[in-house]
DNA sequence: TAGATTGTTAATCGATTAACAATC
DNA sequence: TAGATTGTTAATCGATTAACAATC
């Protein structure tokens, strides 16, 4: 779409992304037919169609629990709106963070964590705290009634059937780097 | 392990992590039998295993190009070298930054990281870059002689066969927990 | 020896690919 | 109308599961 291409056959597709053209056209068509016999896909809908499947059109309202590095990191970053999630604050419990700002966004106390949550309707918790403090996060997040919760520390969340968990998880990552190295290395 | 367990069943295995069985016994053994029948696994021993497997018993020099919360996260983050990386220095432009230092390491001007590299042995390349600089740094890193790329910007980095790049899909992490949002929303 | 549990083969299942009729 | 390409069914392939003989 960038590139200004309004039109686009599953072999194009194909080219671009390593998947078979027949796969495309499968898995495309479990959503809807979204192509046009004879012509391919128009890309503009396409891409809409594809963010209406992801939910991209629907805002969310999210909070950080960890103001280190990372949690200002994700404070940072831009794709996180362009998914539609929109961070409204940063919690932490060293005093030296708390009143800062990262961007307009000001880090809060932990403690007034669950409130904030309340009083702004927030529907997403981001976990960016060290392990051990991973789960009581979770909890609170559940507690609070988030809806779902953006994982960064390296453990498995136990939460309720009804709460959504997504796990970035950057030492399985890190092992799959390592694992391809080693076999490289040794062919 | 932590627990003090020392001898541990697929059966047993099947209940901790949801994979079936027999589906552990039949990957475990493709890498070589490590349990005894009528006994099952030796926790220790199939740890010491999969370490082997994954190449986590190997130590890898790397430094990170992109200095901002996103790399000092990851200069400071722990798990990185319990999986055998060890970051020799930061890289940026930005002038405000070269010279501090996270942990004890140096944050360097980039245009010496060609020569960093070549000089340390340097294994890995970190890109914590935003996207537009991404490919730039990692054409640098081939030419300076890495073996891998840990790449955290959202673009797909086009690299020699010899080149083993593991992705960090944030943005597509955040469209995965979108889509299940909406699913459960839905239902 | 009896019981347990692996290693491994065979059966099943689901996902991918191929093929082609429908149709733009 | 002829050409192109989807939507969709059928064929193939590979991965998962079940079963059980081997053996600790």
């Amino acid at each position: 779409m960038d590139k200004g291409i309004n039109r686009i056959s599953s072999q194009e597709l194909s080219k671009l992304t390593g998947f078979t053209a027949s796969q495309i056209r499968q898995d495309l068509n479990n959503f809807g037919g979204f192509g046009q016999q004879g012509y391919g896909y128009n890309v503009e809908e396409l891409h809409g169609e594809l963010g209406k499947i992801l939910g991209l059109d629907t805002i969310y309202k999210a909070v950080i629990a960890g103001a280190g590095n990372l949690g200002q990191a994700i404070a940072n970053y831009k794709g996180f709106e362009d998914a539609g999630f929109k961070v409204l604050s940063l919690f932490d419990k060293n005093p030296k963070l708390i009143g800062l700002r990262i961007r307009d966004i000001e880090i809060r106390d932990v403690d007034n964590m669950v409130e904030f949550i309340k009083e702004n309707d927030i529907d997403i918790g981001i976990i960016t705290s060290p392990r051990e403090s991973a789960q009581e996060l979770a909890d609170t997040f559940v507690k609070a009634g988030v809806k779902g919760i953006w994982n960064f520390a390296p453990t498995d969340l136990e939460v309720p059937d009804h709460i959504v968990v997504e796990n970035v998880r950057l030492n399985e990552s890190l092992f799959i780097l390592s694992y391809f190295l080693k076999e490289k290395h040794d062919e």
